[in-house]
DNA sequence: GTACATTTGTGCGTATGTATG
DNA sequence: TCATACATACGCACAAATGTA
């Protein structure tokens, strides 16, 4: 609503914000569409570069997922099972390569856990669904 | 390699993997510019467009940062310091928000560590300078 | 300071392909 | 079949940021 082209912020960003607001405070639920790529340019006066670019940085974030040939939609929040980091173990988190994306079947903006138990072992993990744990 | 603009495989994904591939072999090294938009439209014969979708894919993979007015470059490995998970602990791993990308600086693609011990604390790390670990 | 070249950001027009309803 | 919507991709142009002379 308040977007200003002449700000030293990019017009992409400042979208994005506004719609990660309006997802966070629940005026865009779970599951739900947000507007089409054509209502964002009109209603916004602003570019579809700047509007692909707001939606593509929402999925960067983990926030939508885009259906081709539907529309993109707020993200479920996902369960997360509870996996036990084991003794001697390790962790990290990254972003997946583009061959992790596509084999583990992940949407865009989702980290993978690089799992590692001292025999040598890694396991990697979709971040989205995984809460490790050490157990007291 | 070159890119096939026929092929079932979008061209910025193409570019993508050649440069992925570049990085990943230490021709593009850690700090180093990646060729401008320009000139990767002219030597591989494409529109500017998937140029920046290629870059784009980069960023959000947390292999590269890009400077307006200056370049693309590929982010430096950090050294990861080891942090503790505590006894009755937890973590997630999840991409930060807009704020706290600005508010703790962080380039992105990359994920933040979400921590809690069992007395109800939250710490976010930034996923790319920490390793969790379980003492054995 | 000014001026300039380089580079990325933005906007727009057009076109084709693909998926959904 | 047809309309709608997103994905990809090309072209062009200008604005804004950066660095350097």
């Amino acid at each position: 609503m308040t977007i200003d082209p002449r700000s030293h912020t990019p017009v992409y960003v400042q979208l994005a914000d506004l719609l990660r607001e309006q997802i966070g405070s629940g005026e865009l639920a779970p599951g739900s569409a947000l507007p089409s790529e054509a209502r964002l340019t009109q209603e916004h006066g602003i570019g579809r570069e700047a509007v692909r670019g707001a939606i593509s940085l929402l999925r960067s974030e983990g926030l939508v997922n885009t259906v081709r040939g539907h529309g993109s939609y707020v993200r479920e929040v996902t369960e997360r099972r509870q996996v036990e980091l084991m003794p001697g173990g390790s962790v990290v988190a990254r972003m997946p390569s583009g061959k992790e994306r596509q084999s583990m079947q992940l949407d865009e903006g989702v980290p993978v856990l690089e799992v590692r138990d001292p025999a040598g072992g890694v396991k990697v993990l979709p971040a989205d669904e995984v809460e490790l744990t050490r157990p007291a």
